[in-house]
DNA sequence: CCTCTGCTCAGAGGA
């Protein structure tokens, strides 16, 4: 497969190259010496030199058929026409010009999308015809001129239509013979395949079949019936996918007919699952549909044809109206920047940023994604963006519009996940053990055993910087066999415990994988971790990679030291035995070469329970690292959510109790702010790492003068203010109950004008106070009340103050933090968010020495957990009721 | 009812 990606490869560029033998052999030698296709011929284990022999072979081919079919012949009479399935006459059709090559067509009115390897200009000597427009399909197998190969070039024969007039036939190139076949395509062969493509589609549009005789109940449905060709499936790539779901749906669904051929390869290829395997996968299937077809409905693709542009610029998702200006800069293969400008005026306001995938149409229908990429640059009257293709050759005067790609899919690597784990493979079966059946895991006796003699003073020495549970933890990962669950409670020392982790198993000549969801989770741990005399690798994209962390990343290594050749390739991917990257970064080809003595996973709390499988098939033990108290894994699909999805693999196996430690001292919150939580949530387990840490409190230099300029003013509102501000008060709620502060709905979410003025007084004081706008943090639950706050701030030159929601704040932690609450209504209205307990334990331990809340205490009594907390701060007497108007009197 | 991060990807060929 590789050698025919990379024969597509040579031939498309010399269709703007030339065919002559020279440049024919530069374009292999290039292909196969170049950094595009190490990473596979690694993977495959392939030896460069068998590589380039083996595509030069079909050089020769390549060159007969330009002198067939790129050469004027002489006219004679045409007899041929575009019959089916034949040799296409040399006489009858020359090809005249190369217009495009790998054309990138979506065509929403057939549902078919696909990437053409040639676009022709091909002259045809029949009196009516003259010149068409065709695709052209290079195969590098075998010359079969199979129905699968000429239904291929029909389809293209369709996309090719949404960008200009009908070709009515295809053409299809053997490049191992040089054979090239006319495939006409005909109105029924058309009608027949679009038939096939619905009755799929129909299948996988409804999966999911939720039946309402009042049981409520949601299950998946039957797929097509199953071919009865054993051969075919042989070697199929998803025979192990399609057995699986024929066991554990259709035949509990009691399919009515499976093939009798079948029954055996399917029976062969499950043999190896217990039924509460089965069961898994059927549930793990279901709630991934569930999530997929919730996320279609919200961002889905189909908002890029179906709204204009106009409509899309509302939610900031797209800009239109643009034109291309400056030439295409190419910046490598597959890489071209692009720049463009509004036709008039500047860009407007949008949530593009850098970094961003981006889909590039025209703002005509015919142009829909003519290229896909990433934005470079978002300035006041420009965009710049590296796109796959270039767009030079599109008509000048052409308007644009670029779409934010919103994830769509995203399901796959959760239903790849799922299908690993039921490989029949010692690792799956290990994990399967251990996450589907529960095996207690278990663990080695004595210390000795694993520490090796040559490594206890380093050892030791790197411990001497813990405190108990966090040696306790490390104690309990060296003795494990299977896996161990380190529970970080908030302000615990979470990256500091992970850090010295990895440099023990360093030290111990342990090979490790570093894993975490984000990147910024990753990096974070390495940016601690490159301080020690630790070696490590870190994969995946530099641009998302933390730039400090730039020069351990494989891409920008690969570029200093200029790695061209597979060994030295290889060299690099051995070179370190601390590898890191995001879980979802495990397709990289190094995890089929190497496999690891640990795999550590960092906030697994919060990860999918498919995703964080994913680095887990390449460790012998592995170790999450999280807390359950904290936010689960985000799903979308309320019905996903009922059946289990938001449950992390991390809250799973936390029923092993055997395999748990927790990190109980904190060094982020003083006494009083972690009592909170330490009532609310962890039963008074957490404590102060130090008297100091208990007893900091904010320092506020100018407290004092402001004190006096309140109280000069003689305001009534000097009374709370002070209270609230007082560095010794270090929680406070301001009940807003009296003023009264309801909140406000719209269309795009929930918010407070009032606790949001609130907040931003109260920041005005904090700062007038003299302190540090970097020191603030401002939190809420609701999007829309940020922008509401952020509107606030504009004037203010503090934009330091950073102010984000809950979910965002997780992880860290601020100084001083305001927390409003926005819920505020007289009928009775809950909203998810607030709820969720876990969220509020993650509000309430970010700040470490100060925490205001805002809040209408009536409405939030209504929700359990708030009404817990409120209960508390009543008996504590730490709710500062605001008189009415409190928002409106004073001037900052 | 409004919390969001990962993913290049469609097609490379075999029987």
């Amino acid at each position: 497969m590789l050698v025919g990606t990379m024969l597509h490869d040579v031939f498309q560029k010399a269709t703007t190259c030339g065919f002559t033998e020279a440049v024919l052999q530069n374009l292999a030698l290039q292909t196969v010496y170049g950094p595009k296709y190490l990473k596979e011929m690694y993977q495959l284990k392939l030896n460069q030199a068998d590589v380039l022999q083996e595509i030069e072979e079909y050089l020769p081919s390549f060159q007969k058929w330009t002198s067939d079919y790129m050469t004027p012949a002489t006219l004679t009479n045409w007899t041929l026409g575009l019959s089916a399935g034949n040799i296409t006459d040399k006489r009858a059709l020359q090809v005249s010009e190369f217009l495009d090559i790998e054309e990138n067509v979506w065509s929403p009115r057939f549902g078919l999308k696909g990437k053409i390897d040639v676009t022709t200009k091909v002259k045809i000597h029949q009196k009516s015809k003259g010149v068409k427009i065709m695709p052209l399909e290079l195969k590098t197998g075998k010359e079969s001129n199979s129905i699968e190969h000429r239904s291929q070039v029909i389809l293209y024969t369709l996309l090719s239509q949404e960008r200009r007039e009908d070709p009515e036939a295809g053409l299809l190139l053997y490049l191992k013979t040089g054979n090239m076949y006319t495939v006409p395509a005909n109105r029924l062969d058309k009608r027949e395949l679009l038939k096939i493509r619905n009755e799929l589609s129909f299948y996988l549009t409804n999966v999911v079949q939720k039946s309402d005789n009042g049981t409520k109940e949601i299950k998946l449905t039957s797929l097509p019936s199953l071919i009865a060709d054993k051969q075919a499936c042989k070697f199929c790539s998803q025979l192990r996918n399609c057995a699986l779901y024929s066991r554990s749906v259709e035949q509990e669904n009691g399919s009515p007919y499976i093939p009798a051929d079948m029954l055996s390869v399917i029976e062969k290829e499950t043999a190896h699952l217990k039924v509460s395997h089965l069961q898994y996968f059927n549930l793990w299937c279901l709630m991934c549909s569930l999530e997929a077809s919730s996320k279609e409905s919200k961002t889905g693709r189909k908002n890029i044809w179906m709204l204009s542009s106009e409509e899309r610029e509302e939610d900031g998702q797209c800009v239109g109206n643009l034109i291309r200006i400056g030439s295409v800069q190419c910046v490598s293969d597959g890489q071209h920047l692009h720049c463009f400008q509004r036709r008039s005026g500047d860009i407007p306001a949008t949530n593009l940023m850098t970094g961003d995938r981006v889909v590039v149409s025209g703002e005509e229908k015919k142009f829909l994604a003519l290229s896909t990429g990433y934005i470079k640059e978002v300035n006041k009257n420009d965009i710049t963006c590296i796109l796959d293709r270039s767009l030079a050759k599109i008509p000048p005067g052409t308007i644009f519009r670029l779409d934010h790609e919103e994830g769509g899919s995203g399901m796959q690597s959760h239903l790849g996940s799922l299908s690993k784990l039921m490989e029949n493979s010692p690792s799956s079966e290990k994990l399967r053990d251990l996450v589907i059946d529960f095996k207690k895991p278990s663990f080695i006796q004595h210390l000795s055993s694993v520490l090796p003699h040559d490594a206890k003073d380093t050892v030791a020495n790197i411990l001497k910087g813990l405190n108990k549970p966090q040696k306790q933890a490390m104690k309990h990962v060296l003795l494990s066999k299977d896996y161990t669950l380190i529970v970080g409670m908030p302000g615990t020392g979470k990256t500091t415990t992970i850090c010295t982790l990895v440099r023990i198993l360093y030290a111990c000549g342990f090979s490790v994988l570093l894993t975490s969801y984000t990147h910024s989770a990753v990096d974070n741990i390495l940016l601690k971790l490159k301080k020690f005399k630790v070696g490590f690798l870190r994969l995946g994209r530099t641009q998302k990679i933390h730039p400090e962390v730039h020069k351990f990343g494989e891409e920008e290594i690969c570029k200093t030291k200029s790695i061209k050749s597979l060994g030295a390739l290889e060299e690099l991917y051995n070179s370190q035995p601390v590898v890191a990257t995001t879980c979802m970064g495990v397709n990289h080809p190094i995890f089929t070469r190497r496999r690891f003595d640990f795999c550590i996973v960092d906030e697994a709390s919060q990860i999918s329970q498919a995703i964080c499988l994913g680095p887990l098939f390449f460790a012998d033990r592995f170790v999450l690292v999280g807390d359950h108290q904290q936010l689960p894994p985000l799903v979308q699909s309320a019905e996903a959510r009922e059946l289990g999805m938001s449950e992390s693999l991390f809250k799973r196996l936390e029923r092993n109790q055997d395999a748990v430690v927790q990190l109980t001292v904190q060094y982020r919150m003083n006494s009083k702010i972690m009592a909170l939580s330490n009532k609310l949530v962890y039963e008074g387990r957490l404590e102060c790492a130090s008297e100091r840490v208990s007893s900091a409190i904010v320092q506020l230099p100018h407290f004092k003068s402001l004190q006096l300029e309140l109280e000069f003013k003689g305001s009534i509102e000097s009374v709370w203010v002070k209270d609230v501000l007082e560095p010794s008060n270090p929680v406070c709620l301001l009940n807003t109950e009296k003023i009264p502060a309801l909140e406000t709905e719209e269309k795009c979410g929930i918010s407070n004008r009032i606790e949001a003025k609130l907040v931003f007084l109260l920041t005005s004081l904090l700062l007038k106070a003299g302190c540090k706008p970097s020191d603030i943090g401002i939190i809420a639950p609701y999007r829309q009340q940020l922008k509401v706050i952020c509107s606030y701030f504009t004037n203010l030159s503090s934009s330091a103050v950073e102010i984000n929601t809950v979910d965002k704040y997780q992880g860290r932690d601020k100084s001083i933090i305001i927390l409003s609450f926005v819920r505020s209504n007289i009928n009775g209205k809950l909203g998810d968010l607030l709820k969720d307990w876990r969220r509020l334990n993650v509000a309430l331990t970010r700040a470490k020495h100060k925490l205001i809340m805002i809040g209408c205490v009536p409405t939030l009594c209504r929700f359990d957990s708030l009404e817990k907390l409120i209960c508390y701060l009543r008996s504590e007497n730490l709710i500062c009721n605001l008189p009415p108007g409190a928002h409106e009197h004073f001037t900052v």
